[in-house]
DNA sequence: GGAAAAACGGCACACGTTTTCCGTCGTAGA
DNA sequence: TCTACGACGGAAAACGTGTGCCGTTTTTCC
């Protein structure tokens, strides 16, 4: 089973060189000529010559391989984040490993056994929730997205969720709307009850705990019609569909009667609503390409410590602006 | 940067013997008296012995990595795919990587480079459409699940969608259903034209393709009711959602009027759906476990040729079942 | 023209494991 | 007692790349 693969060997020969230089000469390091440079360069390119990275990693320590490690089954959150960090790591010729723990502690331990066996670079860890968790314990770079590390030492960037539901209030009170409600998920998920204290000064009633769901979205807006609100923000694009679907039964219109907001900007809810969601969107992708450069830092030795807040956006659409 | 990893000299001056013979003690080969073994197993548990994979993989050949390369950026099919694969993979302590090109083949070159260089042991294929796609050319086991390749040499593990129709529209026989339409998706899209065409004879209208939306399902549900069908089957579960939220809207009672089924089995959509929706599901799961199983017989040399159809399940909900 | 310094590139080892080959010891049979 | 064979375990090479060290050549300056 031996692959046919060119060796270094094989592009110092076609270079006239040894093995040591070409790879000094592929590298940019050690003392060389340009033009020796050069002739390896284009022996390398004849042969497409591809470094071993199983040699390398063994020589180097290096992998250039770095991990995401997640709880989030349903890539709703990790897929986004993934694709910021490839952005980042891609540039440097790192390649990305998606590790999916299903939430479940004993996979995560097999899976850091034999991520540090690898000798991965380092290790970007997520989830499908917004609270704290447990620091992985491995002795590598590790950066933290979405979920913060309950320890202050290690390096998080998560998203400002209280900035995310305040803009949703500033942009319905520039339209004018002055009776607010609140529809959101239970009180005791961090993404919601952080949210709804942001923003429970500016609403004309207190906020709704219930489920991330469509059906706690229609339930909730009959409650909520008897405080009789101009615009309803919910803690869930999926909620806010729900809420629009029975505005739309009882026959009011969203947004001339009541303006309705989501929140995550998910494409499936927001657009599929109707009408289309004015959302927050959560910018996942920067999480990750933030996540990204800070572990490339931690690699290079330059540790951050502490949380990052990242900005959200807000999506207008018709929900609030109407056609 | 030195980890201080224990390496297999470390357990092998505990045990007493060479490194040789320790690693031979804890891979089961060569000639070893039992107790030497026990010895040397002892030792490396005491030390928490992980044997590192760069040198074995230098060394051996092989990896013990497997990497999933993905068109599809949502996740909505690779995902429940790669868990399968993984479920059988991990049992051999084999690790699965997920990459998505994102679509872009000049990503997928890249990717492809890095997964040889990087000596992965094989390769699962898959995407987001059914269509067949070009083989990917290296020198290594490779297996296409859900769109197969075009090259009958090559192993595919596809979906029977003829079947996954065909069992629809059997249960709304069985439930005395007799005038049945049906909704789908672009009629260039593999996964709506063999659908249709396994069960356009069983219905009493041509099939109406559109797009895979809810919106297309509400409009083609205004056209259906002209032929009074008492059945709707839809090539998604997003248009079958669309069709159920039309009907009602029209005063049609879901499924005592007309029953309806959808396809995908996607839970945002089918459970949300109301409705809940009867519906096929793909067993994307066994799909990967299956395309795993395959991948592994060809990594030991045993590789498989041509395309294995899969069978679907029908997942019945209120949508034709009533409550 | 000679000496010092700089430029350049080769040699050899390191990385950690696997695996082949071979030596040694003990035992059994002649 | 000598031979033969089997059981056992050690020594060393191999995998492919990176890199420190050192020798050689060229340049430069006096």
């Amino acid at each position: 089973m031996k692959r046919p693969g060119v060796r270094m060997v094989d592009v110092a020969a076609l270079a006239g060189v040894s093995a040591g230089t070409a790879s000094k000469a592929l590298s940019n390091t050690g003392q060389l000529s340009q033009e020796t440079r050069d002739r390896v360069r284009r022996a390398a390119a004849t042969l497409g010559f591809t470094p071993d990275a199983r040699g390398r990693a063994l020589s180097s320590g290096r992998t250039y391989t770095v991990a995401l490690l997640t709880t989030d089954s349903s890539g709703r959150f990790s897929i986004p984040i993934m694709r910021g960090v490839e952005d980042v790591l891609s540039a440097g010729e790192l390649a990305t490993v998606l590790c999916d723990t299903r939430d479940d502690p004993l996979r995560e331990q097999t899976y850091l056994r034999s991520l540090v066996a690898r000798g991965v670079d380092g290790i970007v860890v997520t989830g499908r929730r917004t609270e704290p968790r447990a620091p992985i314990d491995v002795p590598l770079p590790v950066v933290y997205a979405l979920a913060a590390s309950t320890d202050p030492a290690d390096a998080s960037v998560i998203v400002d969720d209280a900035a995310g539901a305040t803009a949703t209030i500033t942009h319905l009170a520039g339209l004018g709307r002055t009776r607010i409600a609140h529809i959101t998920g239970p009180s005791d998920h961090r993404s919601a009850a952080e949210r709804a204290q942001a923003i429970t000064p500016a609403l004309c009633t207190e906020p709704l705990f219930g489920e991330w769901s469509e059906r706690w979205g229609r339930q909730a807006t009959d409650l909520v019609l008897r405080q009789h609100p101009d615009a309803i923000t919910c803690g869930s694009d999926q909620i806010a569909r729900g809420v629009c679907d029975r505005l739309r039964e009882l026959g009011h219109s969203v947004p001339d009667d009541i303006a309705v907001t989501g929140y995550d900007n998910w494409p499936v809810m927001a657009l599929a609503s109707r009408p289309p969601l004015t959302t927050v969107d959560l910018r996942l992708e920067d999480l990750g390409r933030r996540a990204a450069t800070l572990l490339l830092e931690a690699i290079d030795g330059k540790p951050h410590h502490g949380v990052l807040e990242l900005p959200t956006q807000l999506i207008t659409r018709e929900s609030t602006l109407g056609t």
